[in-house]
Order: structure tokens, then sequence, then C-alpha cells
DNA sequence: GCCGACCAACCTGTCGACAATTCTAACGTC
DNA sequence: GACGTTAGAATTGTCGACAGGTTGGTCGGC
């Protein structure tokens, strides 16, 4: 029973990112250690390996003695995040568009030129893998594999909240569209300020969303 | 000898986070839990789990049943980080300089514009102290923990690298000054040229410092 | 009826133990 | 002398156990 052959650890941390950032889990929520490691059929020990884990990914906080708890859904956090990670798209736009290589760039373009007759109320959760494949691969462009670490942290952090604004504005879509011609044109600030326009969020419009992520997680049947 | 009160994880995570970022662990080199746990008196979990939060935060490597490694020190890693910083820092100055408080903003321009009397070949731990204070202090006047978090995994990683580049280039002080003179007009477009000058390195000059930093990683009577 | 003290169940913090695997080095062969 | 093999040592992966703190509820006093 011992000689797992596949890593108990990266089970379990792959296994709680999922239930924490999907809110599977509800915030604030204390992550009873013997219960999951029940659930999974393994000891206390790996589960705490991939806990302190998600400590250093802002996923689940800690108190001593008390154990870990699931994120808070923060509206000021939300908001920060959607800032840093303007911060890195945008950085990730200009060096991409400021580099030799079109050659990447023009497949981008390409490939998500036609790729793009999904509508939100078709499949959510296939819309909001899309939006996040978009925004990666378009970051990528500029090789940065570090950048794209955090960019992915950011990513499991807004999901939740990310779902609900592709919900509620229609419009994702086209913005996108419009982005990919400045790319193509390769005009930089022209591409800047239209990811800027894309991401840049409103305080009620974060507050709101926020609400309604909170809304979600507590009853599954609002509309 | 159960009882101890304070936190054992936070110790262990704090000791090796040290030593790691530091490099007083080279480079690759394994990190036997066993040896770990018997330095600080105290058993293999604690610092299993304190080796675990390093992973998330890119600090050590990680290879099932060989256990885990310190970083290496890549010189398209620091360039990548150095690139992020710059997307970091760079949103934060036109966020603070954007936003209506400008006390906050006069008071950290006092505060360095005669702080800054200290040269690097004084003390050169202090003189990356006060560096690393500098940039945070300067990022934290945008009000965004999140980014901060994300620029001290960055601080972390880029140290051992920066103390060389500081060393290096005996100019960085006077640009500190440039920054503070743009960011006292707020003048906004000047201070992100300036900043972006003040960090942007060339592949070339992270080439050297990397190898000057391994050259003294692995022996300490280096010039 | 309300509040605070006490108690029991539960949970975390940490440890030592053992199985499984990897590393090391001695050994023998070509 | 070089190289593959193989036993032995060292190290990781995981577990169960136990001490000590936390929580929640009950009971008695006011």
């Amino acid at each position: 029973m011992t000689g797992q052959l596949a890593n108990t650890v990266e089970t379990a941390y792959e296994y709680l990112r999922d239930r924490v950032v999907t809110f599977r889990v509800k915030p604030g929520e204390r992550l009873n250690e013997s219960e999951i490691a029940a659930t999974l059929t393994m000891s206390r020990a790996p589960i705490r390996e991939a806990l302190n884990r998600l400590i250093a990914d802002g996923l689940v906080s800690f108190e001593p003695r008390r154990g870990f708890f699931c994120r808070r859904l923060s509206i000021s956090e939300m908001a920060e995040l959607y800032a840093v990670r303007y911060d890195l798209e945008s950085g990730a736009l200009r060096q991409s568009l400021a580099a030799a290589d079109g050659g990447a760039i023009s497949a981008f373009v390409q490939k998500w030129r036609f790729a793009g007759a999904m509508r939100p109320s078709d499949d959510i959760d296939a819309f909001v893998t899309a939006d996040e494949a978009f925004h990666l691969e378009l970051a990528a462009l500029a090789g940065n594999a570090a950048r794209l670490k955090f960019l992915e942290n950011i990513n499991n952090r807004i999901r939740f909240v990310r779902r609900i604004n592709l919900e509620t504005r229609d419009g994702a879509l086209d913005e996108h569209h419009d982005l990919l011609d400045a790319v193509d044109t390769r005009d930089a600030t022209a591409a800047q300020q239209i990811l800027r326009n894309h991401l840049d969020r409103s305080a009620e419009e974060v507050r709101d969303q926020v609400q309604q992520a909170i809304a979600r997680i507590y009853a599954d049947d609002v509309a």
C-alpha cells in the first residue's frame, strides 16, 4: 500500500487547488486535514505539504493551531490582481510587438481570428478556458516563462470572478478581435489601449461581480 | 520537547529561504532533509512543509524520489524576472502618479531625497537592502498589496545578481535621484523612461553578472 | 433567561518508524 | 585500466501515534 507510483503530494496539491480555485470549498472555511486525508486515502503528511504550497500560491491562509482556511473573496484583492494582470499582459504585449519575430505573432492572429465563434451563453466553462488561453498565448509571445507563471497564478485566483465578468459583459469577444487587429498591424499603443479598456474594472464593477460570485458560491440556484 | 511555542514550519521556512536566496546552499545542490532537521533540532515533517512552500516560491525544485534541490542560477530566468519587475514597478508608478493622493508621494520624495548619502562601496548588504526598500516603497505608493507580494518574490530571486549589479554600476543612486525628480513633478512619462533605463538589462550585462554571481558562489575569494 | 466556567471531543503540531528507492563504492571480469 | 554488477548505506515517501491546544456545548450560578 505504501508504494504509490504516482506522486501523492502532487495529487493532493491539484485536488486541493481545484477545490479552492472553484470555491467548492467555501471562502474562509477551514480545511480539515483528516477529512481530506480520508477522502484521498492518504495520510495527513502529504496533505499538509500540499497545503503549504497553496499558502505560497496565495490560495489558502493559515492560522497557527487552528489550521488552513480557504481564501476569502476580497473585493480589493480582486481589483489588485486585475491591475497586476494588466501590468503583466501589457508588458508582454509591448515586449512581443517590439521584438523582431513576426512569425509567431502572425500564427497567433491567424489561429484566433477564426476561432471566435464561441458565445459565453453556450458553455461558460469552455468560454472561460478559451479566454484564459487567448490571453496566456498572447502573453506567451513575449517568450517570458517567469511572467507566464505569475499570470497563471493570477488566473487561478481571479477565475471565479472572471467567469462572472465574462457572463455579464458580452462584448469581451469583440474586444479580443479589436486586439487581434492591433496586434496584426503591430500597433503597440492601440493594442495597449484596447487591452487596458478590456481589463480595467471600475470599483463598482468589481464589487458587483464579487458579490455575485459570493452569492453563487453560497447558493447553487442563483440566476 | 514537543511544545515549541514558536511556529516550527515558519522557522524552517525562513531559515531555508535565507540559505537558498543567499546561495549559501549551492545552485543545484540537494537539500538533505535529515541534515536540515538535525541542524534545526526538529523532525523532517516541518522541513518538508517549508520546502514545499519554497517550491511554490520558485526558490527550490523537486524531483520525485530524489529530493529537493536549490534553484539554479539561470541567465534567462534572471533576465525574465527583471522584465517582470519592470512591468510591475512601471505599473505601480503609472497608477500612483495618476491617483489623487499627493501627500504620500511628497513624503516619499522627502524621505529619499536626503537619505541617499550611501555608497555601494561602504556596506554592500546595507546598500542592497536600501535599494530594495526604495523600489518597494515607491511601488507601495500605488497601494496594491498583491503587486508588492509579487515584487517581494522577485526580489528574493534576483537578489544575488542585483547585488553584483549594484556593485558594478555606480550610477544607480543618481538614477534614483532622477526618478525622484520625475516623481516629484508628477511627470509620469519621464519617470517611466528613467525606470526603464534603470531596470533594462542588456543580455550581455545579465550574462556577465550571473557569471560573476556563480563565480562568487563557488569561491569566496573572488575579487 | 442570560452569562461565564468547565468539560469532552476534536483537531493540529510534531515526532519516530519503516518500506521503497536511489546513490555509492567495492568487486570481479574483460 | 575500463566497465558493468551488485551488495550496502543513505535518503525519500508515507504512515500512525501522541501531546497539547482549540472548539463547542453543557451545566450551574446570578
